[in-house]
DNA sequence: AGCTCTTCCTGAAAGC
DNA sequence: TGCTTTCAGGAAGAGC
């Protein structure tokens, strides 16, 4: 599953490439998850790739029409996100494509830039120049940007459970379930725990866990699980120093007890019971509150 | 406010 | 062996 570190890798590559190229034309497979498939076809062509950037974990193309036969002389942008098999590639056109390549940009260098996604989880759209602060301002702030205080901030006051709100892209963009498992694992806190129960201490040990799992991690060019490629098609090793994601019955890399799983947030949560117990005290609490709501 | 459930989709793995 | 069922999950929306 593409998350942050993956996206970066990604983003990473098409930079060395793209930036300059222009889009000679479009080649649309399956399109249930183009926002504007035919505005797709119709503006593209003809625009040249001025920047790729990252999001969260969105993939970005700044894209500036060239030609003065082009539909529209607006800049627009192009936003991509991987949804949970999506792959971005840049190939020689003449190369066969894989299956479930549904989207292909031919470019001026006889390349092409494909998007590849067997379960089609993944979103494509087309936002105006104009719109793009606003598209930005849905997502919080990046992890490995944000300072110790605002993470505080954005979290500490929050009754919902850690997990959630690392998983919550309005509150930080670009966590998904691998790193907020591996970050919570490394920080030693339950992913079921109240944000606004933890300490100052573990704050602080969570923000800094999260910045050293998503760098490593980006220096191993990622996590490959199931279909995670970069942009030149190799996968990357991050999952190789995973402690917790998929890890359940292994022996913890601390103290060797059985790492369990449970479900918070409605995903699957790796974790050891002995370094990050379970918010037992939190569940004494709300029955207690729920026994007063009862008598009140 | 925050939780749970549902929907989208395919392929791998488990169950029978 | 071969079919059917289950599961995985990012994000959005509904309903509680």
């Amino acid at each position: 599953m593409p998350e942050l570190p993956e996206v970066e890798t990604i983003v990473r590559g098409l930079k060395q490439t793209l930036p300059g190229r222009r889009i000679l034309a479009v080649r649309l497979g399956k399109t249930d998850f183009i926002d504007d498939p035919v505005q797709l076809g119709e503006l593209l062509p003809g625009c040249r790739i001025e920047s790729v950037t990252r999001h969260g974990k969105f993939i970005a193309f700044a894209l500036a029409p060239t030609a003065p036969a082009a539909n529209s002389d607006a800049p627009v942008h192009l936003f991509v996100h991987l949804g949970m098999t999506g792959q971005l590639t840049v190939r020689l056109a003449a190369d066969s494509a894989p299956p479930h390549t549904h989207v292909r940009f031919a470019l001026d260098d006889g390349r092409e830039l494909r998007y590849t996604d067997i379960r089609r989880f993944g979103r494509i759209q087309l936002v105006a120049d104009s719109e793009v602060g606003a598209f930005r301002d849905r997502l919080g702030e990046d992890p490995l940007e944000i300072s110790e205080a605002e993470f505080a901030r954005r979290l500490g006051a929050r009754h919902a459970r850690v997990k959630a709100l690392l998983l919550d892209q309005r509150t930080l963009r670009g966590i998904g379930n691998i790193y907020s498992d591996e970050s919570l694992w490394r920080a030693r806190i339950h992913p079921a725990r109240r944000a606004d129960l933890l300490t100052r201490d573990q704050l602080r040990t969570l923000r800094n866990a999260v910045r050293s799992v998503l760098q490593t991690a980006i220096r191993l060019r990622g996590s490959s699980i199931s279909d995670y490629v970069d942009a030149e098609g190799n996968p990357g090793s991050f999952q190789l120093r995973h402690r917790a994601y998929q890890r359940e019955g292994k022996p913890c890399a601390r103290c060797k007890a059985q790492i369990r799983r449970t479900i918070v947030a409605g995903r699957s949560s790796y974790f050891c019971p002995v370094c990050q117990p379970p918010p037992r005290a939190q569940k004494r609490a709300r029955q207690r509150n729920r026994g007063k709501k009862r008598r009140g």
